[in-house]
DNA sequence: TATGAATGAGTTTTCATTCAT
DNA sequence: AATGAATGAAAACTCATTCAT
């Protein structure tokens, strides 16, 4: 009730945030565009963040600090390496799956943003790409892996593969139906563990 | 002499750009401060380009087509589809090698920037996508590579590894030496053709 | 009791009032650091004081009804008028002794605001003027002071070199020890009264 | 001419904020009220002072600049000393004369405004007393004056008689007609060098 | 060509004040 | 009385672009 108004509205202005960041882009909304959205007085915004960039900060590290969980819970499940890699790859598919417009946000104007928010957040997001490393590098002392591609390598590799396909199903250069998802998670560990060369 | 003066003037004014979109970033870079790196007058960037934005256009404009060509080339070329790919790979680290700034540039302000420069040119892009499929669709009707993973899957897979990696280099993620290069190409080739797994 | 409750929050609100002004000036004050100063929620701030203005608007009429009673008995008094003026100064500098925060926010937030407050309290400043002219005038009448120096323009004179004074110390610009207040009552009548020259 | 354009706008700003400032103060005129008062550009505010602070800095750093020359010049003189300070009355009363408003400007909006430009501006307004005090001081050395009255005591009353003077001009509180002006410069010195008592 | 002064629209942020509870 | 969430007007400052010379 009106004691939980108050977070309430905190939420609603958070996913205003993301519909808007995610159609506009961050440089292109203003903050009226949020508070318009989130159907809430300009001010209000400034009452529970402290300025536009950090509705965008929060937003990240929320979702982020999830991404990081699930990945050194893969790491430290009784998983094959590879299947590993798999649930990694599977979480990432299905956060976008779950909600596109938060992970467009967080990739277009975080992740790859490189020159503003991307430079902010390099701690948590190099975390991310040590974390795959690892679980590489555990799969090459394991035996699982070759040794002569360096895991630092194969994690950009694999993490690059991922984001450029939620970013083609972001622009719609290739097609993202819910099927499209379910394979994805496959098809994208085949292509990095196995390889596209026939055997 | 005073003819040849202009086409110069126009060189400097995009290769100040390239510097200093490099080391700021476009959105917070000024006409200002490119004419100040040129070593020009304010308004001499206005009289060989129309805004800010034809700039950067025409540096993305200039480089993407030249790997258009490349990736056309190599398909056209006799060399086996692995190899085809690896040229591919090769034509981009060696823009990177090259000129590293203007490929920071085109990467974190065009290809990756989804809600401006990216939609803009998103034909163009998505050529490059397009090309590098047929390589893949190529080698799967030639027998070389597995049909269960989709070209244009394996296109965007191959081309964002590729990326990451460069990201990786621009921003110091990973170490970005000219061993380090040279190695890349084959690296990335082995990766995303062979797989990481042992065989 | 809860009767009294009230008042000493008013009370409360008002010595804080007192304390950041003089920190950090009415203009950069903001209603909540009142409200913070005070221990108080925001609202109540607004509950008893209809605006932050005349949180001030209070503050200066209540010390300066003092200030002109002050002068008016002293006018009244069987004093010389020399020790008239003596005891108006002497009043002034105890009340800087006795509060100094007070006299701070008096005089920089009204008495010198020629823009702000001290247009609002134009009228009331002045009656201190006149005041003090009267005693001037009288002790011109009376054979104390000499005529060819009009009265007005002596107070003027006289009330000056006290703030001034106020502010040299309020702004550390000349010392302000308990001795020195003692002895600037009487340097400012010695100043004012008998002349910088010797005799 | 051309050449002589742009300084002259310049000084076209420079003129227009002291009428604006005078007007409305400081703090109440928006830098859209320069602009239009001088005829110009809103943006053209800003390509010739960093910040509308700057602009009040500016006028006075030129006129308290002068004031300190005159001051020294005064104290370098030949004059007696008695004069000297004459000559300071002198010149701080003529400036008034010769332009209220930026006198107005420079006493409400600086030197008394001690919560914003006072503070920033202190040493070089310490340095006006500074000066004064070393005339009476000087003055007392030379057995001119008392010395049982503090040097830089005397010249805080002193100045403070002077601008509470201009104070009283500037808000009509006494009459300021050139006859005033005329009288005032000695009527300063009468009431601090001589005092007020009859002899 | 070349210069840099001039223009003015656009946006973030602040904060006094109101109001529902 | 007391609370603090909600409102929205106000203004400084930036900077891409234009234009007179």
């Amino acid at each position: 009730m009106a004691r939980e108004a108050a977070p309430e509205r905190r939420r609603q202005i958070l996913d205003a945030a993301v519909k808007v960041f995610a159609r506009q882009g961050f440089h292109s909304t203003r903050v009226a565009d949020i508070a318009d959205e989130a159907d809430v007085a300009y001010g209000l915004v400034y009452h529970y963040f402290s300025s536009k960039e950090n509705v965008l900060n929060e937003l990240f590290i929320q979702r982020w600090s999830l991404l990081l969980e699930a990945i050194e819970e893969a790491d430290q499940s009784a998983l094959t390496h590879q299947d590993k890699l798999a649930a990694v790859a599977g979480f990432i598919i299905d956060s976008y799956r779950y909600d596109p417009d938060l992970m467009k946000v967080i990739i277009v104007e975080v992740t790859r943003a490189a020159n503003s928010f991307g430079q902010t957040h390099l701690e948590e997001i190099n975390r991310a790409y040590a974390l795959i490393a690892k679980i590489v590098a555990d799969g090459q002392k394991g035996g699982t892996f070759r040794e002569d591609i360096d895991s630092a390598f194969a994690a950009m590799a694999f993490y690059g593969a991922i984001e450029q396909l939620l970013s083609g199903w972001i622009f719609g250069v290739i097609p993202g139906s819910d099927r499209d998802f379910d394979e994805a998670r496959e098809l994208i560990v085949k292509t990095i563990c196995e390889g596209l060369a026939r055997r």
